[in-house]
RNA sequence: GCCGCUAUCGUCUAGGGGUCAGGACGGAUGGUUCUCAGCCAUCAAACCGGGGUUCGAAUCCCCGUAGCGGUACCA
């Protein structure tokens, strides 16, 4: 009802007995990036709401760029994220079938060979654009004589496929957008092949999409402009066309569609598991980029995903991507995971950072994640968070020192006090549990009238170097009696 | 320049002729506490502008404006 009404009635259109299939189409020219991710996620979901199937296509017609490398990356990132496909085509290896189209449209006389030079190209745009037209190739080598094309093959030009662009309307159907009837003043004649042979993506992509069965295109805005093109293709090829979902793009906090480009690490999927950030989280966070189910739920599962997706709420604008709302569902999911788990997940970033080498201890290593309780953001955390359980090899922060151990000769006095006291308290205390140390600290702050926090914050600052982090009890016990009292002293020294 | 798309708190968004315009992230304040995080409570924060239509407009219609995307022998 209401806003809706056009797209849900042309989602309509799908019959019972049709199965969807949707694709998604990367070019391997690099790694896969959030937008990318997120396209992946609205097809896959969209395909497993409707019991279809998800496809993935590898665009790789630009071999220039291409590189075996960056599609197993896309491989890599996609699986990390549980996003599984049912069939798998490179482009590449269809150059013949691509073949067999063009020269079906050649034959037919809906394209013909364009001679034009890339520099008179450019002279075409540039007047093109001094004279305020909306096309810059204005068909030119559409009919050629004999005479010119032996001058030109005489010349040693190799000439490109051109498309021709009918001369009527094209109906742009779009389910999140809306239809649109686009002026075909507005389409020039489109190359279709290079001059090197190789087939273009316009070309390309839509041959496939029919050849593939494909029902429903959903990829983002940025290609709503190819859309009326790869039509006219199709129609020029007799080829059903899908039906299309321009999905809104993903902006960096300038308002600017995130690229590799522009953004490099911080649009990379991968950096995001490196890092440690779950995938579900990922996934999670991704899917709110221009959906959402209702004004209550901000967390879903993958199977409630699958169970609520559709495309009749995506949104029709873009949407930033804002770091701070991934990082709350990451630490949302990494605090649902017991204490095994995580410690399974973050044992290799202490290994990567040397404080790790056998994993021995397994139950100490998990009583330490255990005491870090929920205090981590992504599984990286770990690291600063607990370095100095593993190591005495650290700094005493500045700013911690200044605030608690004593800007002044007098506080310092008096923090080298207490640390004395303590060392000699932890040094005769009968049990080394926390229940003891407990009692026995406070015993000592309340009858000497020290106020708790101040001892314990010196005392945190003696073991951790820092003011922060788990119960100090904990701390406490988890690095153990010896080297407690050998840590005490050493910040008295330090002083 | 040209073509196109879009417009609700800082951000993601709900709502879609009558709502105190709702939620979440982020922010602020207070409480709990040995610190931090967490948790609890509270708060600030939005309908791009101008005209219509209407008893009533964030919502419908015009007109602007702004932002973005595309403008390749990239995808």
């Amino acid at each position: 009802m209401g806003k809706n009404s056009e797209r849900t009635e042309m989602n309509g259109t799908l019959s019972q007995n049709d199965q969807v299939r949707v694709r998604m189409a990367p070019s391997p020219t690099g790694y896969l990036h959030i937008g990318g991710a997120r396209t992946a996620l609205f097809n896959w979901l969209f395909a497993k709401h409707h019991n279809g199937k998800f496809i993935l296509r590898i665009d790789d017609t630009d071999t220039a760029r291409s590189t075996h490398e960056s599609m197993h990356e896309i491989y890599d990132a996609l699986k990390w994220l549980g996003i599984n496909w049912n069939e798998q085509y490179v482009q590449s290896d269809r150059k013949s079938i691509y073949e067999g189209y063009v020269e079906q449209l050649l034959e037919s006389g809906n394209a013909y060979h364009c001679y034009c030079t890339p520099e008179e190209l450019e002279e075409i745009r540039a007047q093109a654009r001094v004279d305020k037209q909306t096309r810059s190739y204005d068909g030119r080598h559409r009919h050629l004589t004999s005479e010119d094309v032996d001058r030109f093959i005489a010349e040693g030009r190799k000439p490109t496929v051109r498309i021709k662009m009918p001369d009527t309307p094209i109906l742009v159907e779009d389910i999140v957008l809306g239809s649109r009837n686009i002026d075909p003043e507005t389409l020039e004649d489109e190359v279709i092949v290079r001059s090197n042979g190789m087939p273009n993506y316009n070309l390309t992509s839509i041959i496939d999409d029919a050849e593939m069965q494909i029902t429903h295109v959903i990829r983002g805005t940025e290609h709503l402009n190819n859309t009326p093109k790869q039509i006219a293709i199709a129609n020029a090829l007799g080829l059903e066309v899908p039906q299309f979902a321009h999905i809104p793009l993903v902006l960096d906090s300038g308002g600017r569609k995130m690229s590799k480009r522009h953004h490099g690490d911080l649009v990379a999927v991968n950096r995001y598991r490196e890092q440690g950030y779950l995938p579900e989280a990922m996934l999670n966070f991704v899917v709110r980029l221009g959906w959402s189910y209702d004004d209550k739920q901000e967390i879903f599962s993958v199977d409630e995903l699958i169970k609520k997706f559709d495309l009749d709420r995506v949104g029709k604008s873009g949407s930033v991507f804002d770091i701070k709302k991934l990082e709350w569902l990451n630490s949302h999911y990494i605090n649902q995971l017991d204490v095994a788990v995580r410690t399974d997940a973050v044992i290799p970033f202490w290994q990567e950072e040397g404080l790790l080498d056998s994993v021995e201890d397994r139950d100490w290593l998990e009583s330490i994640v255990e005491a870090v309780g929920e205090r981590l953001t992504t599984f990286q955390d770990i690291v600063p968070q607990t370095r100095y359980f593993f190591t005495d090899e650290f700094e005493y922060e500045s700013k911690a020192v200044k605030k608690w151990w004593g800007g002044s000769d007098e506080k310092k006095q008096k923090t080298c006090e207490i640390l004395t006291n303590l060392q000699q308290i932890l040094e005769e205390i009968p049990a080394f549990d926390i229940e003891t140390i407990e009692s026995v600290i406070w015993k000592y702050t309340d009858e000497n009238d020290i106020k708790r926090v101040a001892a314990m914050q010196a005392l945190r600052i003696a073991l951790t170097g820092t003011s922060f982090g788990p119960s100090l009890f904990d701390i406490v016990v988890l690095l153990g009696k010896d080297e407690v009292l050998k840590r005490i002293p050493k910040a008295i020294a330090h002083l």
